[in-house]
DNA sequence: AGCCTGGTTGCGACTCAGTCGCAACTACAT
DNA sequence: ATGTAGTTGCGACTGAGTCGCAACCAGGCT
C-alpha cells in the first residue's frame, strides 16, 4: 500500500526494475494522434523508448547518427519538443550534475523522483504512494491543474557515504 | 498540523505571507563562516535577501548596476555559485517557463514547492507537512543523505482555469 | 500509381546563459 | 602600514538550444 520502490543505477545508467513502472509505446501514441511519421522521427523515438538511461540531446544525436549519419541536431531538438509538448516524455535536469543540459525519458505510468548523488554522479529513481498523495493534496489545496511534476533531490547516496572520503 | 500554506504571486513576483516562512540573514551567515566580504558581494547579497521575487542572474546584474554601474556579469555568477555551494540560496528552474535561465532565492527555513502556471506565467509557492514527510521517507528508504530538494509543478492555476480560453 | 501540399528536414547563422584565464586590485590578518 | 591570498573586471570562449529558409517528402486524394 505504501510500498516504496527504489531502483539504483550506476553512473547515469538506469536499472530496469520491471515490476511496477511501465512505459506506454511512444510510436503507438503518436500514430493514434495522427502525428506525421518520418524515418528520422521513427529512429529517434525508438532510441528514446528503448534507452535504459536518461538521454540528453547530444547523446541522442550521437546514437541516432549511427543509423542515419545525416540526421541533424535541429531535428533532434524539434522531435524532443514535439514529444514534450504532447506530454509523452519528461524533461529532467538531474540537479545539473553534469552541466546545464537536459535529460529526457519516456513518460512512465507513475511519476517518480530522481535522486542525484553529487559524489558518484549516480541517479536513483524513487516512487512511493506518499508522492502520489502529495500531488493530490497540492492540486486540491491550490486549485492548480497539474500537468507536469518534477521532484529532484541532490545529495550523497548510501554507498558514497560509507566510502571514507 | 497538516495545514498547507499556499501563497500566490502575480507574474514572477512573490507574495510574502510572513507567517510560517522565514529567511535567515545571508550577511550574518557569511560573516560567521568567515567569507571575505567585498562591496560587490554586499550589494548582491542584499538584493537577493530583500527581493520579493525570484531573481535570475541577468535581472540581478541589472539591479546591482543601479548602485554600482561597474559590477560585472562574472561577479554575479561567481557570487551566486558561492551562495549556492554554501547552501544559502536555492536554484530554481520554474519549469523553464521563460527560457533556460535559472532563478534564485534565499533559502527558507522550510522547503517549499513551486507551481508554475503555463498560461499566466505566475508562480505559486506551496508548503505542507506532507512534503516534509515525503522527504523524510525518501531519505530513510533510500539511505540517501539529502542536501537539496526541488519540487516543481507545471500546469494551469485556478484563475486561468476559470478564464474561458 | 501519380499528384499535391502542408508539414518536416538539413543547413548555417544566430542567441543567450554561463565559464575561464589573466592581470590588476583589495580585504583583512599580522 | 604591509603582505598576500582571495576577488574583481575584462574579453574571449563554450555549449545548449533556436530560427529562417529552401529543398524535400508523408500521406490523403484521386
Amino acid at each position: 500500500m505504501s510500498r516504496a520502490l527504489v531502483a539504483t543505477e550506476s553512473q547515469l545508467g538506469r536499472s530496469s526494475t520491471g515490476t511496477e513502472i511501465t512505459r506506454p509505446s511512444l510510436m503507438k501514441e503518436l500514430a493514434s494522434r495522427h502525428v506525421r511519421m518520418t524515418p528520422q522521427r521513427r529512429l529517434l523515438v525508438n532510441i528514446i523508448q528503448d534507452s535504459p538511461r536518461h538521454l540528453d540531446a547530444a547523446t541522442l544525436l550521437k546514437m541516432a547518427r549511427k543509423h542515419d549519419p545525416d540526421i541533424d541536431r535541429a531535428t533532434v531538438y524539434r522531435t524532443l519538443a514535439l514529444l514534450k509538448n504532447r506530454g509523452l516524455i519528461d524533461e529532467l535536469d538531474l540537479m545539473h550534475i553534469e552541466g546545464e543540459k537536459h535529460y529526457y525519458e519516456a513518460k512512465t505510468n507513475r511519476d517518480h523522483c530522481h535522486m542525484a548523488c553529487f559524489r558518484c554522479g549516480g541517479i536513483m529513481e524513487y516512487t512511493s504512494s506518499s508522492f502520489e498523495k502529495l500531488k493530490e493534496e497540492m492540486a486540491k489545496q491550490s486549485g492548480f491543474h497539474i500537468r507536469v511534476v518534477r521532484l529532484e533531490v541532490g545529495g550523497v547516496c548510501k554507498q558514497c557515504q560509507k566510502a571514507v572520503s
